[in-house]
DNA sequence: GTCTATAACTCGATAGAC
DNA sequence: GTCTATCGAGTTATAGAC
């Protein structure tokens, strides 16, 4: 070997600090020095490596969404037919949710207080793909293969059963009781019940 | 008259200070200087009617978190049938939030940093009413008055539905180009697309 | 009750040694 | 690259006059 990598490299050991406690605490209150503490260094360090904490955030902010959109890219652009798509769309987003579950809430609240950068940096690649998703369901009902409706409405119906759950997650838990394993359990189910709902409330 | 009633008062004019700068800011991102000038006073005073900003933000969270839920009550205690329960939940519920369209994020993202508190302080009275609504759900399923599913499920569902767009709203607006006034438009159209969405789904 | 002034503190950021 | 020490801005909170 002629380089050395060093797997848990300072920078990568922050970026996972980081990424947690942004996640868990917004930008607004997450603390410098509680990124450096979790990933065991201290704060100059931190600000050698991220001038500031606006960088810092930004760089997690840009993984963090990066990471939340384009898997949903795949399916629509495959060639399925539409329940198929719809299927896939649902089971593929809980999916990834189960194992990010931190992230809606993250983008929601940072995208609630700067809708305009979110727009500029991150919407660009994602707009049009979803655009021509909603075209397809419209063309679907144009061709009396599904029930007609706002397409629009249809597809905002697909997200928040899917992305709501993950949101009011602790809400849920500690007022329906659940435990942790009891709500993995329950979002398992959630990735065939939400496409049957939306699927028997659209087919002619 | 024997007693003039400060119709404005400094506390009432505090509290509703708050309540904007709050619901807008969370409890991390607010500042208590911001909330006395809205409040058209100066810290110190602030400081006088209550004594810190948790104290401050308690009195909001509560009261903001005891709108949040308890219209819902009436329809649920209510003796109509399913459907238009279900009707009446979601386009009540719906409105609600098309005049404080800050609360769910609010609550949400508080709630996700102190499940605890709000378990302890907030759900005692809330609680048993939802579970008399899911209950309620279930003896129709028996019935063979709707289709059988779970009935958790369903109930996640129609919140999921309603509540969801407003969490949303900024990414939405962004995202669909809709403006204000478009915005509210949608959500009014939801009011009856929302219920027709989910009674389409589950009758048999 | 309300104000001015300021203490006390939190936190992001930098200087400078190693 | 990494550390210790410290600065300085911004905030919460209090003292004390009116």
């Amino acid at each position: 070997m002629v380089k050395t990598e060093k797997i848990d490299s300072t920078q990568e050991r922050i970026l996972a600090a980081a990424k947690r406690v942004f996640l868990e605490q917004g930008m607004a209150g997450a603390r410098m020095q509680d990124i450096a503490d979790k990933a065991g260094i201290n704060k100059a360090l931190l600000h050698y490596y991220f001038r500031n904490k606006d960088k810092l955030f930004e760089t997690i902010f840009k993984e963090v969404s990066s990471q939340f959109f384009p898997k949903i890219t795949d399916v629509i652009e495959s060639d399925m037919p539409l329940f198929g798509k719809i299927e896939r769309f649902c089971s593929e987003y809980i999916d990834m949710l189960q194992k990010n579950s931190f992230m809606p809430m993250f983008v929601l609240s940072e995208v609630h207080k700067q809708p305009q950068r979110f727009k500029e940096r991150f919407w660009k690649n994602m707009g049009p793909v979803l655009a021509r998703f909603v075209g397809e369901i419209e063309v679907e009902m144009k061709k009396n293969k599904i029930k007609k409706m706002s397409a629009g409405q249809l597809f905002l119906n697909m997200v928040s059963l899917c992305i709501f759950p993950f949101i009011a997650k602790p809400l849920w838990m500690v007022s329906s009781g659940m435990d942790e394993a009891r709500f993995k359990q329950f979002m398992e189910e959630r990735k065939k019940e939400v496409p049957k709902f939306i699927i028997e409330s659209i087919k002619n």
